[in-house]
DNA sequence: GGGAAATGCGTAAGCGTTTACAAAGGAGAT
DNA sequence: ATCTCCTTTGTAAACGCTTACGCATTTCCC
């Protein structure tokens, strides 16, 4: 069932069918409700692939996540794909996987299926080596690239992100200020912010004039975080002597988990120990009490990248890095 | 930078670089190095498109999400595309919006990009009003169709569910028989899987000989579920003079919100109030005490849910209806 | 060394659309 | 009736790839 079977059965050219189909209004009313009619008693679906042959658009994002089943990044798709279908783009999704070749042949099969642009969910897509982005400056020059919560510098390439850096120097201050010593900062990727909010941790105790103890910071590394897997490492450090009166973590699952240990360990919450997580998921709402988090501003952060990719695809011009200040809810667990 | 350009720098025809990104054999050894050395340094990436009109197969999967901020669609998405990918198909994924026409344009989207099949997660998809699901019976003619928690008796429709009605029933019995008088039910969907769960509910209390009281069924309307408005939405029904001593739920953010609302009421889980949830997500760990929770085994599905599809696009037989048990996984709000 | 079979490669005909260009038809002005 | 202009429609050439078919070259076996 193709152009040819519409318009024979509806007795104009295919030129007329296609024009229908793309809605040109070089079709007279009475052609046009023929051929509707045709097609959809005929209940005709037209070829994508040859409609991407000839069209120079084909209006899809493609929308790079290394992760779809961690929370954080589920949401942001979620957003992404509502906004970008409200303005009439499709999204491809491609869940890569987190090694950087997976991530490399999710951006090139993506470009192969010629979307107009691309929004890359999750710093996970900077790499720390400039050579490994290779892969980024090749796609930016075949179509516009946006990055959630990452940055890098380069034309046709657009950053949205929160500063996570500066969220979590305020966040490490807060715990500071009321009273906290020893805080242990746990977190999971070694990703830009990651590193960013590592930073953060840091500079907030040299401002204060505080040492950092490396002992304090440790990175949960098994791929997948689970609640049970969190209280246990926590319980280990807890029993090779490292003393801490405050977690401050870098996803809000690693500060659930925290609040599972003080519970095992039987340390109250606040009081003997306080917890900040990051990203104010649902989770937060869970815990007893409940997790002070950072949020860092996702529903916003994805609008703008919807935004920006909206404003480049029209040719207007867009700012190539918008930063947003991220904020400290403060909850029961501080 | 196409077909025609590689061909001419590595001075061969377009048929042999077509072999080369083929995999054929019919290519020699040298003449392939040469080949895949002008596209690496040209970073060519073959037309989608133009590939899909030519070959039969695009091996790309079509996966039907309605809504990926859900936690359980979002994990169910995960394990699909990962186990697709590890065999050879890319997904396409359209996150459609829960109401019909949404559901039916993201089908006819998906069929028009020539998927090779189709996966449509969450019972959402399967109608009341038989008349509303012609656009599944028109879809599974062109492909195979597999339905991850629902069921629908047509050829190439593919089933492959947690039998949520039996799952039901026992979490219903097993609150009866720990002494628990009046059971409020409380659910979020009214869809195939969420009639199954209530029909497990009512035929447990039958059983029993106890009559199913309506008033302490209730359907939590909201689009989203926040913990804080399921708390509230069952301080109100307290209010309103409704006594239970245990909440049943179909969902386990549900079970969090009830938690929270026995916290503000001052009933004690579980000698005051037991609580189970549904679907055993990261919610029931991280709330004090831990939930209880049907696992409707979300992983054995997706895995039997892309080697069906894998079965069927490879000419092979493949059970029309899969149904596994769902496990009651006993915590600390029972 | 001759013929058959295998190998390596090129030519050209699709695949189902879009769209520039041309043509046909009708309305209005003269 | 003729001419112009506008609207509506059709024709045919892309778009970038796959692949059947055919030709040339090499390999193999008596």
């Amino acid at each position: 069932m193709n152009i040819y079977d519409i318009s024979e059965k509806a007795g104009v050219s295919i030129a007329t069918v296609s024009r229908v189909l793309n809605g040109s209004d070089r079709v007279s009313e009475k052609t046009r409700q023929k051929v509707l009619a045709v097609m959809r008693q005929q209940s005709y679906v037209p070829n994508a692939f040859a409609r991407g042959l000839g069209l120079k658009s084909m209006k899809t994002i493609g929308l790079l996540c290394p992760d779809a089943s961690d929370v954080y990044l589920a949401q942001a798709l979620s957003y992404l794909e509502r906004e970008f279908r409200e303005n009439g783009y499709d999204c491809l999704l491609s869940c890569t996987g987190k090694a950087l070749e997976d991530r490399a042949k999710g951006v090139e099969l993506l470009l192969g299926k010629h979307v107009d642009g691309m929004v890359l969910m999750g710093s996970t897509f900077v790499e720390e080596k400039e050579a490994d982005n290779e892969y980024l400056r090749n796609a930016a020059k075949q179509v516009p690239l946006v990055l959630l919560n990452a940055s890098y510098p380069l034309d046709n390439i657009y950053c949205v992100l929160c500063d996570d850096m500066h969220a979590t120097m305020d966040a490490t201050l807060f715990l500071l200020d009321t009273g906290r010593k020893n805080i242990l900062y746990l977190y999971h990727n070694r990703n830009y912010s990651g590193k960013k909010k590592l930073d953060g941790y840091c500079e907030a105790l040299k401002s204060r004039g505080i040492p950092v103890q490396p002992e304090l910071i440790h990175n949960f590394q098994k791929d997948k975080m689970s609640v049970p897997d969190v209280r246990d490492y926590l319980m280990m450090l807890d029993k090779q002597g490292i003393r801490f009166d405050a977690v401050l973590t870098s996803e809000d699952i690693l500060g659930v988990g925290a609040a599972k240990y003080a519970r095992i360990a039987h340390r109250n919450i606040p009081e003997n120990l306080a917890i900040i997580g990051y990203n104010n998921l649902h989770f937060c709402l869970c815990c007893e009490p409940e997790l002070t988090s950072v949020d860092n501003k996702l529903e916003t952060l994805c609008h703008h990248c919807v935004s920006t990719m909206l404003s480049v695809l029209s040719g207007e011009e867009a700012p190539r890095k918008m930063v947003f200040s991220g904020e400290l809810v403060k909850r029961g667990s501080t």
